[in-house]
DNA sequence: TTCTCCGTGTTACATGGTAACAAGTCAACC
DNA sequence: GGTTGACTTGTTACCATGTAACACGGAGAA
């Protein structure tokens, strides 16, 4: 990624995306293989329609694009592809959106915070920063035990509110 | 609210809830009033049965019961109910639910952050705290203007843990 | 009184998601 | 090589959530 070694403005930024995307479905080919677990051809074919953009997907949209390219029509299709790649981190699930979005670092074992951009509807995830301490602690106090969390901000990314650009 | 000076924590707690509800909806009417909006009996109704239980409910739970009444049995006559009272800040939705919860302290204008007792369904409001301040700043950094943020965590309450109770 | 706005109700439909079952694939093992 | 068993893919049928568009009726303003 060029131009920002900030991570999140990496990703609004335009920026050598075929690479970006390459490197991420190496990553997850390598950590499937590692696990055990198959990358069948609808599964890759998913995360590929995924990566092709930082945007999110509706499960339909996905669909949609496989059958066109000869899987199945039924949305069991997309759905258990989909709940394969989020169950092995490969993909997150946004709840606002009730829509999917590939990881860029499926290295890490993590639950980012998804920043989404109300403008260009891209995504980028928010990792390894103190949100998440501050929500445990604050419900630790009251004796609440947090397990899972789920932070989705919409905003404006720099790129946009800079005028466009990409 | 007995038992705890600590919001989280009495909420999930046992506590005289008849008060508790009784509260929330005289000032609901107040600042409805304020605003010159109208408080209609379906809307009156709808908050009354969020305000029954510390649970989220979905619309069509919401609808059923409004319909076991004599209001209306099509969707739109809850949706538009729900609408009515997130918008003026009386009712709040979950995400991870697709639910509906009253707000307990509508006099602040506050996004707070949701606690989710994954065993007994209690949603409790994390407000003031430094959680959304770590977002905006994080997502700052790296450009990105944080406009609306969803926070929900799904845990275990301390009453839960402790065994039960209520 | 009449007009207008708002709220309530309806029908019909769009979108999102899952249960349950049949058939194909593939590796492992006898 | 044939059989077994686990897994994957596909299907049908359905449930759950949410909305658009339109008709009716009441309350307040002119």
């Amino acid at each position: 990624m060029a131009q920002s070694s900030n991570p999140i403005a990496a990703t609004f930024a335009p920026h050598d995306h075929q690479e970006c995307a390459h490197r991420a479905l190496d990553e997850a080919a390598a950590r499937l293989a590692e696990q055990g677990a198959r990358l069948t051809p609808v599964r890759r074919r998913t995360l590929e329609i995924l990566l092709e953009s930082h945007r999110a997907l509706g499960a339909y949209e996905v669909l949609d694009r496989l059958a066109a390219e000869g899987f199945g029509r039924q949305p069991p299709v997309a759905y258990r592809a989909l709940e394969f790649l989020v169950g092995h981190g490969l993909v997150h699930r946004l709840q606002r959106l009730n829509a999917f979005t590939a990881c860029l670092h499926p290295g890490d074992d993590h639950h980012p915070a998804f920043l989404i951009c109300r403008s260009c509807d891209k995504v980028a995830e928010a990792v390894g920063v103190p949100i998440r301490d501050s929500l445990t602690e604050t419900a630790g106090r009251g004796g609440f035990q947090v397990e899972r969390a789920t932070i989705e901000a919409v905003g404006l990314c720099a790129t946009c509110a800079a005028g466009g650009a990409e």
